[in-house]
Formats: structure tokens, C-alpha cells, sequence
DNA sequence: ATTGACACCCAAAACGTTTTGGATTATACT
DNA sequence: AGTATAATCCAAAACGTTTTGGGTGTCAAT
């Protein structure tokens, strides 16, 4: 195929000494002489000597390499928290010398298990990252019962242990359900994620005690479910505007479907922020963009991954960090899209 | 760390045959009995045996592994152009049984130049996608004289000869002049992508060469350079608006920047579409969504990263395609924020 | 009884490293 | 002179596969 690489084989015939010696050399062994070293080194060089990646692998059983299997049910996800996250774990492992190998599966289809399965055994990678964790999460059982690396974003309802990192969802849309209140709303709907996402039920859950919290009932038609996407947003308001008397805000479990409602809504002639308030969930950089800019709850989804990846590494090599459950507290971002305080002329 | 796998020795020796028997059963060669197959399957199966691919791409002397070095300043790259190039060779690879492993490094760093380096010697990856190819671009360079398997998305101004898929962007920046000139426009600014970037080139050459056919001048200050995010797109409203006569229409070298641009004009109380055009150049999902819609010119990105997957896989076995060098039409996408047709009143 | 064809099996080499467990030599200390 | 100590070095094993180059036994045809 192309140049035939220079192995230490060769490198070490050329200096004139074993093959050992040629190893511990470039290994800065202190059991080398000086001299010797040099001589190593600069053939090394003048060679143009490069380690097989995979030799190397073999015999010191790890891989330096982290997995993380992206679920996602179009293949063309267009979902920026995936590439934010992943930029997060990718700059992290590369500063620790460790690759990222990627691939993207559907949530709970056969490729997703047995990508899981050659993951655990057959020394793929030496660790993974979890994300998008669902209920009764058959990837988390896997790896926690083969006890295999991980750490993943997000908690399940089973009750494993195993090490993630999270943020506290329910808090979040409490301060958005709260921020909404405090403007007058009262007749608040709920556009939710996708049942069977963790961090969809923390949200709606937030959602419900917060709206008890204050004394508000809340009718079953106004929470339906999207699919996470502009148009699931856009689908969702012709139901969630048919009520009556009519909802005077629409939170949405994610920023795209907040979008994908604005975007609707604007199209109907509603004015969003005056005639009714909307707010998303994530802060997604295009949030700040919209016309009008969406109200929403900020993730550091970047830092989220960067913490996720150090964590993962430091299992990998068997520093145990002091705390394998973290949770991080969001924030309200408010913008013009929840509009101003009720006034009284409007219901 | 956790459990020990189960080797093809151990496997052979519970089953009482050799270790080229079970690997060869297990291969299905048709040098081992029918028989002996099926005790060696279900052996494997029972004990849980899963080959170990280190060890397997050791001798066999191949990863079947696909590296994308993602070329971003900023580590956290919000732009979508990389997430939906990725699921497109991320699908594409994974569809025919590859792997992909990415890590991202500020272009033309000594950085990226390492990962490189490591690339092309020491099989860590079988072949390399290479994408934003630039002026004098040493990556490819570098690939070039190794001998490297690789594809470029993208073609540079080296005459080297290398595979790559590329979409016309100067037949794209020719639509959209055109269609700005077609409704009437004569002053047309530029935002350009930084200068370096090859389909910078060909988009401002589009932009020079359609104005100069038309016969409409174009001042040095009209053409401006940014660093294509919305920030930059922003910043560069400034000195587009001060000139006097001022522009009608402005475009931009991508999307990212249009949406700054709008959204600044915005800001300052001009209406797009109306009291000046703005255009942008990629179609990404956003563009569809900002207010007003963004003209723009569409690249099937994700189709084009699974082609790019497609040729390198090809490459890499050695089935030369007949064809490296493919050159994609982009589509024109009219949307509200280029305006209709500039009446008498305006100037 | 020999030969050839066939079906089935396996020992050993190979892939390119790192690690193990000494071996060799020179130096310093009794 | 003999012995510990340190400084260098290296042959061989190991990592877990796949491939090479046979070997053995059976059966049918000569």
C-alpha cells in the first residue's frame, strides 16, 4: 500500500543494539546508558522510527481510547447539544492522550446493544461515556453488570450505582415554572420530551410540583409530547392551541422545540411574548438568535462533557474520584420570549 | 479491573482443539468439519468468547478505522457544518463496518501537524477525511508525499493530484449574485469567510467574477472579512453600513454570519428583506428558522461526508474509483430575507 | 498394494511492541 | 583476592490473533 513502516526491529539492528534496549531508550528506562540513549534517539529520528499503535496496545492491554455511542434515532442529527457535548469530551480526552471513537446508534435498536456488547469485551475501548440516559436503561445494566468503564450524563430510575454526572432538571424548569408565574401566567403548557428519557421526566416532573407548589391546576391537555425537534415543535401547537380558554405560555422541554413553536405561532400571527410566552430548555447558541430571543434554562453542556471525560479517566486508571455523583444546578436565562408581566387586560 | 476475558486458547483448549481450529471455525473456513463448527460456536457462545481486536488488527495489519481531524479554532465549535458532515461519514462508516475516531485541533497548528504525523505512521487510522482545505495546505501536502489513504473535501491550489469531493462554490455564489442582481441590486457588499480557507476563494471569486459580468463595479470596502461565527457576522455590520451611498444587499460567506448580520441590522432598526438584503451560504438547518428566513444556497453536507466515507473506504481496499473527483452543484434556496424585487422609490 | 484425492486438523511463525529475569562487566569495598 | 554494588545490556516470553505450510487418515480408483 504505501511506505512500509520502520519497526524497532529495524531501528535497533541499525544501532547495533537489541531490541530491548532499543524500547527502554526511547522509554527514558534509566537502566540505558546516556550514550546509548542518543544514539537510539537520533536513529529513531533519522529513520523516521514511529511505535505501531496497535503492538504497543496489545501488550500494555489498554487502548487509550474513550467510546461514545451517540443514540440517536436520525442518523442526521441535528441536535447541537451532541456536538457540544461531544467538542467537551473531545478536548478533554485529547488533553489526557486519549481518542475518542465515535458511532451513532438508535436508541434501544439491536446495533445499539451490540455496539454496547464488542464495546464491553474485545477491548474496544477502555472506557465510555453514557449519555440521553432512559428508564430502566438496558446500556447502564450492561455495562454495570459486566462492570465495565463508564460514567454517564444523567441518572436512571433503576437503582444502580454507578458514577455520572447530571444536572438537576427539576430545579430548572422549578425557575422557569416560577419565572412564568411571577409574570401572571397561570394556564402554563408543557410541551415534553419523549417519554422514557430521564431527563425528560425530571423536567416534567419539575413542571407538575412546581405549578402544585403555587396552587395551580394543571389539565391533561396541556402537556403533550414532541419529539424533540422544530417541527415536533411546530406539530404541537395546533393541539396545544385549541384549548379553551387558551394557554397564555408554552414551555418546551428543549430549545428546538421552542423554537419550532415560535416559528409556528409566528406564522399564525401570534405574537410570541405579547400575545403568549414561550420558553425552551438547553440555551443552545441559536437560542439567543431567535426573534423573538428565547427565555430558557442554561446547561453547560460543554463543561458537563469535559467533567464527564475526566471522571471516566480517572475510573479508567483506577483513581477513584472522591465523588462519582455530580450534580450540577442550571440556570434561568431570561429573554424576550416569556415577554413581560400579565397585564389585566389580558386573561 | 474487571473480568478477564476468555482468550481463543482458552476457548480452543475447553473444546479440545487447536487454536487455528477455532479460529477458523469461528471464521468459517471450510477446511473444518461441520461438526467440529458447531462445537466450537456453541463453546464460544457458552463461555462468552469475543475476540480481541487489537489482537486481530495486529496481524492482520489494519484498524479498519477512520480518523477525522476536525480543523476548529474553537474547541467548542458550534458550527453545525462539522456535526452533520460527522453523521454523514460516521453513518457511512459505520454502514460498512468501520470505525471512526475524531479529535478536533486548531488549523495549522503544531497540534494538528502532530496528529497528522501520528496518522500516517504507526497505523493509527487505515485512511483520513480531511475537510476546509486551505491555501498551500500543508495536511495534504503531507498526506500526499506519504502516500497516505485519504479523501478532501475540498481542493486546494497545490497542483497535487488527490482524491477529493467538492461542491462548486463559485457556480453557488454565481446564483446568488445573480439572484440579488435579478431583483434589482447593484450595491452588493461581501462578508467573506477568512482568507486561507479555499471555499473562501471560490465563494469571493463567484462574487468578484458575477459583479465584473454584470458589468457592477465593486469597492474594496465592500468587501469585508469575518471569522465566520455570528459574532463575526455581527461586528462586521459596522463598517458594511457606513458607506454612503450605502449597500442594499449584503452576503454572506456562511450562514453563521448572516444570522449576526441579521440579527445586528435587526438591532439597529433596519428590516431585512425590506431595507436591505441579506444572504448567507450553506442552507443549515437554522437558516430555515431565523426571522426572516435566510436566502441562502444549499450544500448536502451530510451527503457529501457519506461520499467523502464512501471513496476513502474504496481507497482503502484498494478498489480505485473511477471517479475522485467529484464536484457537487449547489441549489439556491429563496427565502424572505433576500426581499422582492427593489422598487423605484429605493435606492 | 500403491496412488491420488479429499476432508480435517494442527504446530509454529508472524504481527511489533513491552516486560521479565537475568547476564556481563567494571568499580569499590573488605 | 574475594565479594558486594552499580551500570549496562539482552534473549526470550508475552500480549491474542491469523496465516502458513504442512500432517494424518480415509476412501476410491488403479
Amino acid at each position: 500500500m504505501w511506505d512500509v513502516a520502520v519497526t524497532l526491529k529495524d531501528l535497533a539492528r541499525h544501532v547495533g543494539v537489541s531490541i530491548t534496549t532499543a524500547s527502554r531508550a526511547l522509554a527514558d528506562y534509566d537502566d540505558v546508558a546516556e550514550e546509548t540513549r542518543q544514539r537510539v534517539r537520533e536513529a529513531a529520528e533519522q529513520l523516521g522510527y514511529y511505535p505501531n499503535i496497535t503492538a504497543r496496545r496489545l501488550q500494555k492491554r489498554r487502548n487509550d481510547t474513550l467510546g461514545f455511542i451517540i443514540p440517536t434515532a436520525d442518523p442526521r442529527f441535528a441536535d447541537p447539544f451532541f456536538s457540544e457535548f461531544m467538542a467537551g469530551i473531545g478536548n478533554e480526552a485529547a488533553r489526557k492522550d486519549y481518542d475518542l471513537l465515535v458511532s451513532t446508534h438508535s436508541p434501544d435498536s439491536p446495533g445499539e446493544k451490540a455496539a454496547y456488547e464488542r464495546a464491553t469485551r474485545g477491548g474496544w475501548v477502555d472506557g465510555l461515556i453514557v449519555v440521553r440516559t432512559r428508564e430502566n436503561d438496558g446500556r447502564i445494566q450492561l455495562l454495570c453488570q459486566s462492570n465495565f468503564p463508564f460514567v454517564a450524563f444523567g441518572r436512571t430510575d433503576d437503582d444502580l450505582n454507578f458514577p455520572y454526572v447530571d444536572e438537576d432538571s427539576t430545579a430548572g424548569m422549578r425557575l422557569l415554572v416560577q419565572h412564568l408565574i411571577g409574570l401572571g401566567h397561570k394556564r402554563i403548557g408543557y410541551l415534553s420530551p419523549p417519554a422514557g428519557l430521564m431527563f425528560g421526566t425530571y423536567r416534567r416532573c419539575g413542571y407538575y410540583e412546581t405549578m402544585a407548589e403555587y396552587d395551580l391546576p394543571v389539565d391533561e391537555s396541556w402537556v403533550i409530547e414532541g419529539d424533540m425537534t422544530q417541527r415536533g415543535g411546530a406539530d404541537a401547537v395546533g393541539k396545544l392551541l385549541n384549548l379553551d380558554p387558551p394557554l397564555t405560555a408554552i414551555i418546551c422541554g428543549n430549545d428546538l422545540m421552542a423554537i419550532g413553536t415560535m416559528n409556528r405561532l409566528q406564522n399564525l400571527g401570534i405574537n410570541v411574548g405579547r400575545d403568549i410566552a414561550v420558553a425552551g430548555f438547553d440555551d443552545i447558541p441559536w437560542a439567543a438568535y431567535t426573534a423573538p430571543p428565547l427565555t430558557t434554562i442554561r446547561q453547560p453542556i460543554y463543561k458537563i462533557g469535559q467533567q464527564t471525560c475526566s471522571m471516566l479517566i480517572n475510573i479508567i486508571n483506577g483513581w477513584e474520584p472522591e465523588n462519582t455523583h455530580i450534580m450540577l444546578t442550571p440556570e434561568l436565562i431570561v429573554r424576550e420570549s416569556s415577554g413581560t408581566r400579565l397585564g389585566n387586560g389580558r386573561r
